[in-house]
DNA sequence: AGCACGCCGACT
DNA sequence: GTCGGCGTGCTC
C-alpha cells in the first residue's frame, strides 16, 4: 500500500504528493495521519493526503516512513486544509498546518499526558491498617485517609508504593487542562424568546432537519437577542446528535462571547483561542476530537475544530474584519465556515446588526427588528464639521454640551476616535514638511506622554524634535486629534468626571483591556475614549451618549469597502448607547454629513444602505458581483521589486481568462524598509482568476527573479 | 526549505 | 592540485 504524503515545510517550491510504501504494521495509516518520513537527507513530518494500491514510481525509489506519529487530523479536516491551500493560493503544508492538533511535539518526542489518579483501598490495605504490617507515617496517613474516605490528597509516589504492596488499587484517568471559564455578569438564565426569535430558531431547526445544508443571515439590530437564537439553535443541533462551532470575532471579546455558551453548555464546550497555554489548547483539541466536547467556541482556528457530525456553525458579528486572516494562507473564516457547513450538510448562521453586502445578497435572511427590552434605538445626530476653524478644537459645541450634561446628570459616555496617540502629524508651519518614518512612507504620530514620535507600522520611534529638522524653525504644529489628545480635551470638558482611554497603547499589557472596561463599568459617571475597540464586546446599560469624532476618516480610505466599514462603525457605536431606562443619544461628527454610509447609519437603515451599496458595487463591477485577487511583492530594492512585479504580471496575464482585468503593477507605500508593488485581478469568476495566479506563482521560470522578493496572494482582499 | 552537486576563480 | 563561492536542481 502506498501513502501519498505532503511534507510539512514552509517552502513554496516544494509540493507533493510524495509516495511512500507502507509496511504491514502501519495499516491504520489513512488520510490525515501524521508520519515521520525520510526526505532527502532529512527526516520530516508529513501528512497523508491519499492512499493508493500502487505508485507510478518504480519500487526501488520508494522509501518507507520511519514512524506513524500519534497526532493526526480527521480525513475530512485534512481535505479541508488542502482546500484552503488551493483556494487561497498557498501551499499544501500551510493549509494542513491549520487542521493539525496545535503544537505538535517534535517528531519522536511525546507530549506529556497529564493524568488524574484515583485510589481505592483494598482488603489487604484495611488489614494492614489493623496492624501487623509495617507502615511509614505517610503511607499510614494515606491509607487512613482512603479508609475514612475523607478525600485527603496523598502523594503520587506514596500511592504508587502502596499499589506495589497491594494495599490500594489505582485507576489512572486522562485529565484535561481546561481554560478558566470567564463569566462577566452573565446569568445562565433562559429568557423567554420573542416572536421573531422563535421564528428564526424554527427556520434554523428546519434547516437542521433538511437533507441539504442551509445558510442564514441573522440580521438583528443591537439588543435584539441574537445570542439567544444561537443558543437555542445550538441546543437543537445537540439534541439531534450534531456538534456546533460558534465563531466570535477576536480575542478581546472572546471571554464575553464564550461565557454565555459556557453558562448554557458547561462541560460540553471547548474553547480555542490564542491566549490559551499550549497545554490547554492541545487538551481542548483532544476533547473535541474525542467527542467529550461537542461545542467549540472561539475566534480564528475554531472553524477547524475536529468535531464529528457537525450540524451548526454560528458566525457572530459576521461583518467583523478580523475574520479575514492576515498571514499566509489569507483565508476568510466565513468562507471556510460555509465550506464546512456545505460538506457536513449543516446550517450556517451568520449574525450581525450590520451585514456585509456579500451576505445580504447570498444568504437567506432572518430578521430581528425589535429589541428584547422593547426600547427603540437611540436617535442619531449628525454634526457637520465643515468650515470649522481647526483651532476651535476637535469637539463640536453640541458634543461639548452633551458631554457636560453627562457630567452633570451622571451616566456614561463613549467617544470613538479612530487614531491613537496625541496627533497623527507633526508638521512645520514654516516649511510645511511633515515628519516621516525613515523606513515607512507614513507620517510619525506624536505621543505626548511618552514624548516620542512613533511609527504605527514598524518599531521606529524618536524623540519629539524641538525644531524642524529641515529648516530649523521652532514653529512645529501637532496636527489632528488622536485618542490621547481627545481624552485630555474631553477631561477638560467634563470637569471631575473620570475619563478612561482604551486603545492599543493603554490595552497593550495583559489584562489591561478587561481592567479598563471593568473600571469604566464600576464608575458612576464616566467617559471612555478610544479607538474601534470601545464599540466592541461590551454591553453597559448606563451608556447614555456615544460620540464618533471623525466619522469620515474611514470614508477617506481609498478602498471600495470604506463605505461598508464606515456604516458598520457608526451603526455599531450607536448600538452601544441607550441600553438602559434613561435612553441615549448618538452624535456623529463628520465632514461628509451627506455620505450614504453616514446618513443611513444615522437613520438605523441597514437595508437602505445595503441596497444602495449593492447597486454601486454592481455598477463598478466590484464584489460580490466580481472577484478580486491581489498579489503583493515586497523587497528592499526598488529595482528588483519592479522587475519581479513586471514578470509576475506577465505570467499571470498569460493564463487569465479574456473577461478578467489585470491592474498594475501599482506602487504601494514603502513599509518596514521594503518597497512594495501590487497587482490586482478583477474577474467575473474567482476560480479561473485564482488558477491563473497559482500557475504563475508556481512556474519555475519565475522563481529566480523572485528570489529575495516576498510574494503574497490575497484572494478576495478585505 | 535544506542539501548536494558542479562549475569556476583564487589560493598553497 | 585543492578550497570554497553560489547557481541549479532534487527530495518519494
Amino acid at each position: 500500500v502506498i501513502a501519498q504524503v505532503e511534507p510539512l515545510t514552509t517552502a513554496r517550491a516544494l509540493r507533493g504528493p510524495f509516495d511512500y510504501r507502507l509496511p504491514a504494521h502501519m495499516e491504520n495509516v489513512g488520510v490525515g495521519s501524521l508520519l515521520l518520513v525520510p526526505f532527502g537527507r532529512q527526516r520530516i513530518a508529513a501528512v497523508v493526503t491519499g492512499v493508493a494500491p500502487t505508485s507510478e514510481l518504480p519500487p526501488e525509489r520508494l522509501a518507507e516512513p520511519i514512524a506513524a506519529l500519534e497526532a493526526g487530523t480527521p480525513a475530512e479536516l485534512a481535505r479541508l486544509g488542502l482546500w484552503v491551500a488551493d483556494e487561497y493560493c498557498s501551499t499544501p503544508a500551510r493549509g494542513l498546518e491549520l487542521v493539525l492538533p496545535p503544537r505538535r511535539p517534535r517528531p519522536g518526542q511525546r507530549a506529556r499526558v497529564p493524568t488524574d489518579l484515583t485510589a481505592e483501598i483494598t482488603e489487604a490495605g484495611r488489614a494492614a491498617l489493623a496492624g501487623g504490617v509495617r507502615l511509614g507515617d505517610r503511607q499510614r496517613a494515606a491509607l487512613e485517609g482512603l479508609a475514612a474516605a475523607t478525600g485527603e490528597m496523598a502523594d503520587r509516589a506514596v500511592l504508587r508504593r502502596l499499589e506495589t504492596r497491594g494495599l490500594v488499587v489505582l485507576r489512572e484517568e486522562r485529565s484535561f487542562r481546561r481554560p478558566e471559564a470567564v463569566s462577566v455578569g452573565v446569568s445562565g438564565g433562559r429568557p423567554e424568546l420573542t416572536v421573531e426569535q422563535r421564528a428564526s430558531v424554527a427556520a434554523i431547526v428546519a434547516g437542521l432537519d433538511a437533507p441539504e445544508g442551509r445558510e442564514f443571515l441573522l440580521h438583528g439590530i443591537t439588543g435584539s437577542g441574537k445570542t439567544e437564537v444561537y443558543l437555542a439553535a445550538a441546543e437543537a443541533a445537540l439534541e439531534r446528535g450534531r456538534s456546533v462551532i460558534a465563531l466570535v470575532p477576536e480575542i478581546g471579546l472572546t471571554p464575553q462571547g464564550v461565557s454565555r455558551f459556557a453558562a448554557r453548555f458547561g462541560d460540553r464546550i471547548a474553547v480555542l483561542h490564542s491566549k490559551l497555554s499550549a497545554g490547554e489548547r492541545r487538551d481542548e483539541w483532544e476533547r473535541l476530537r474525542s467527542g467529550a466536547a461537542r461545542v467549540c467556541v472561539g475566534p480564528r482556528s475554531a472553524v477547524f475544530a475536529p468535531l464529528r457530525d457537525l450540524g451548526l456553525v454560528v458566525v457572530d458579528e459576521e461583518h467583523d474584519a478580523s475574520y479575514k486572516q492576515e498571514g499566509d494562507p489569507r483565508y476568510d473564516e466565513r468562507d471556510v465556515a460555509r465550506r464546512r457547513v456545505e460538506l457536513a450538510a449543516g446550517v450556517l448562521v451568520a449574525g450581525t446588526a450590520t451585514p456585509r453586502p456579500e451576505s445580504w445578497l447570498r444568504l437567506e435572511r432572518l430578521e430581528l427588528t425589535t429589541r428584547v427590552d422593547g426600547l427603540s434605538l437611540p436617535p442619531v445626530e449628525v454634526l457637520d464639521m465643515r468650515g470649522r476653524d481647526g483651532r476651535a478644537g476637535p469637539l463640536h459645541p453640541r458634543t461639548s454640551a452633551e458631554l457636560a450634561a453627562v457630567a452633570e446628570h451622571g451616566g456614561k459616555a463613549i467617544v470613538l476616535v479612530n487614531r491613537r496617540g496625541w496627533s497623527p502629524f507633526l508638521s512645520c508651519r514654516a516649511c510645511g514638511s511633515v515628519r516621516e518614518c525613515p523606513s515607512c512612507e507614513v507620517s510619525l504620530v506624536v505621543h505626548r506622554a511618552a514624548e516620542r514620535l512613533r511609527c504605527h507600522h514598524c518599531a521606529h520611534s524618536e524623540p519629539v524634535p524641538r525644531e524642524c529638522p529641515d529648516c530649523g524653525s521652532v514653529t512645529l504644529a501637532q496636527v489632528g486629534t488622536g485618542t490621547e489628545r481627545a481624552a485630555e480635551v474631553i477631561a477638560a470638558a467634563v470637569g471631575g468626571v473620570p475619563v478612561f482611554r482604551l486603545d492599543a497603547d493603554t490595552a497593550a499589557r495583559k489584562g489591561q483591556h478587561a481592567a479598563i472596561l471593568k473600571r469604566f463599568e464600576a464608575a458612576g459617571a464616566a467617559v471612555m475614549v478610544g479607538t474601534q475597540m470601545v464599540a466592541k464586546g461590551h454591553d453597559f446599560p448606563d451608556v447614555v451618549l456615544s460620540v464618533v469624532l471623525d466619522a469620515d476618516a474611514s470614508l477617506r480610505f481609498p478602498d471600495f469597502r470604506s463605505e461598508e466599514r464606515t456604516f458598520a462603525m457608526v451603526a455599531q457605536l450607536a448600538g452601544r448607547s441607550g441600553r438602559g431606562p434613561r435612553g441615549g443619544r448618538v452624535l456623529v461628527q463628520t465632514l461628509a454629513p451627506d455620505a450614504p454610509a453616514i446618513a443611513s447609519a444615522a437613520r438605523h437603515d441597514a437595508p437602505g444602505f445595503l441596497a444602495g451599496e449593492l447597486e454601486r458595487r454592481r455598477a463598478l463591477r466590484y464584489p460580490p458581483f466580481a472577484s478580486l485577487v491581489r498579489v503583493e511583492l515586497a523587497a528592499p530594492d526598488p529595482g528588483r521589486v519592479d522587475q519581479a512585479a513586471a514578470l509576475t504580471a506577465e505570467a499571470i496575464a498569460a493564463n487569465l481568462p479574456p473577461d478578467a482585468d489585470l491592474l498594475g503593477p501599482a506602487p504601494r507605500l514603502r513599509l518596514r524598509g521594503r518597497e512594495r508593488r501590487q497587482l490586482l485581478i478583477k474577474a467575473a469568476e474567482r476560480g479561473p482568476a485564482v488558477a491563473a495566479v497559482r500557475s504563475a506563482v508556481e512556474a519555475s521560470g519565475l522563481r529566480r527573479p523572485l528570489r529575495g522578493v516576498a510574494l503574497s496572494v490575497d484572494v478576495e482582499p478585505q
